[in-house]
DNA sequence: TTGACATATTCCCATATAGGCATGTAACGT
DNA sequence: ACGTTACATGCCTATATGGGAATATGTCAA
């Protein structure tokens, strides 16, 4: 199996940044595709598939205004985003202290830190 | 170009549902992979294949104990989510605000709703 | 050393992108 | 009707994926 559809929710979704810098803009106010495409600097079908994708997964809303798309970001679908990130939030506080107790023990430490993980390597090359 | 590697970041990372549910598994507790596999019904190779990518965007922790290799969730890296989620927090509390105002004054009357679905635009002839 | 156990990695492949470009379509002004 | 404006969609392609199966690597125990 390839990847999950980027429509398939709206985790998906928002894995693109270009879809997330979409929905800041449009955060609050309706905005026709023509000012995104200026705004963000990116091409017209660009923006309109992007919109497309968005929208499939309810993370905009569309309304017709004349010729023009007016778009808005529908926040409500974001939520299960952050109801799902905030799971973590007891935890990351816990590590907060953990981290903060070990420095203060450790100040001098070297470090011959076996645990340490690899390096959050952001982007490996990735051979096939 | 194609999608944005896995790797490329934690929007990326935990667009997969089975990483999510391995990050909620490993929140708090450090696990052998084993237990992740039994416990998530996994096959073994994808897993490990799952952490790799975790791992990569430093949204897991691994420690050598013996022969296994404990994992556990590193919170931290989630916040990004989180904070970025948050974003929108006052706007879908206006939009609860609007949806209740809106209830309350056109209790009788609903017209053409234009906003959930990907559908053919339904044409409103909108003047404005 | 040998064998069993715990994980990781490789190979193969069907599938889904995202970008660039061209074209289609709908609404407007004249 | 015609041209223009505002978007949407179709086509093409390089690229990355996730699953399955097989295999490699690493660690302990006897």
């Amino acid at each position: 199996m390839a990847r999950a559809s980027t429509t398939s929710d709206a985790f998906n979704a928002v894995a693109e940044p270009r879809r997330r810098e979409i929905l800041t803009y449009l955060a609050g106010t309706e905005r026709p595709v023509g000012e995104i495409v200026s705004a963000l600097g990116l091409e017209q079908p660009s923006v309109s598939k992007h919109l497309r994708v968005l929208r499939n997964v309810g993370l905009v809303r569309m309304r017709c205004h004349g010729r023009q798309k007016l778009y808005r970001t529908n926040a409500e679908a974001i939520r299960p985003l952050h109801d799902w990130a905030a799971t973590f939030e007891r935890y990351w506080q816990h590590q907060l202290n953990r981290v903060k107790e070990l420095a203060e023990s450790t100040v001098h430490q070297s470090s011959a830190d076996s645990n340490a993980a690899p390096k959050p390597t952001p982007n490996p090359k990735e051979k096939r």
